[in-house]
DNA sequence: ATGGTCGTTATACGA
């Protein structure tokens, strides 16, 4: 079971790299992220045409998250329950007996900003949630584009990264936290080469300089990481002509 | 220190 996270950057412009993509790694389940996009304008039939059902949890300009799998997604959830939030940044659903989880965590923006104080609300609301439904599921996923490198190792350079957004302590002490309610960051169960990143800035020639951070996951509960054969970034998309920012992250379990 | 580049029912703002 394959098993992908991609940060589309609106799902509109992004279609065409989505359609392609599917169609050469063939994942089973994708949770995508910024769609920037209403559930009206969801592109559910093309993507039901390429032998994916998909939910959505959309709004417009900003944000938005669905899921895509090529089995029928069941127990379909929307935003955190019980947490206020105007933002469509969750969207979660079981396949095949494994629950997907699929975040758009905020950005952030800087440090001592009202957007920084909302991403470490948000993400105290995220884990409360994902404690419960491992209750409820024990192969589970927390997918997305967490804007957080959890380590120095996970910046192209950790000086010039240290206590800067993205890569604060406080965020990552979440991220942490997050993890220690029984989760495994998938791509470290293997050998990875350094310089390993998933988003590139756009500007300053970000990508083609490998100006990157590792900050879209696949966080995998034990019972699913005792199975998980393998965990990569896949940079094809992102050398393509206008791409997203970020590469989608695929990581393969053995179910 | 600054700005740079994308995307958006845009033309300022978020990332």
């Amino acid at each position: 079971m394959k098993i992908a996270t991609w940060n589309v950057n609106s799902l509109r412009v992004r279609l065409p790299h989505l359609l392609d993509w599917l169609t050469a790694v063939q994942p089973d389940v994708v949770g995508l992220q910024e769609l920037k996009c209403v559930d009206e304008k969801f592109p559910f039939d093309e993507l039901q045409a390429m032998g994916y059902y998909s939910v959505a949890n959309g709004q417009k300009t900003y944000n938005g998250v669905a899921i895509l799998a090529r089995h029928p997604i069941e127990d379909v959830s929307r935003d955190i329950p019980g947490f206020e939030d105007e933002q469509k940044r969750v969207i979660a659903g079981t396949v095949n007996g494994v629950r997907m989880i699929n975040v758009y965590v905020v950005n952030g923006q800087d440090l001592g900003t009202d957007k920084y104080a909302y991403k470490l609300r948000w993400l105290t609301a995220l884990t409360a949630y994902v404690a419960e439904e491992m209750k409820k599921y024990p192969k589970l996923v927390v997918v997305g584009d967490f804007n957080i490198a959890p380590t120095g190792e996970d910046t192209h350079d950790p000086a010039i990264w240290e206590g800067k957004i993205l890569c604060s302590e406080p965020e990552r002490a979440a991220l942490r936290g997050l993890i220690d309610l029984g989760l495994k960051d998938s791509f470290r169960l293997f050998d990875q080469p350094p310089g390993s990143f998933t988003w590139w800035d756009y500007r300053m020639a970000g990508f083609r300089r490998n100006l990157g951070l590792r900050i879209d996951h696949v966080l995998a509960s034990h019972p699913l990481a005792d199975v998980c054969r393998s965990c990569a970034a896949d940079l094809a998309p992102r050398r393509l002509e206008r791409p997203s920012d970020h590469a989608p992250v695929v990581a393969e379990f053995e179910l």
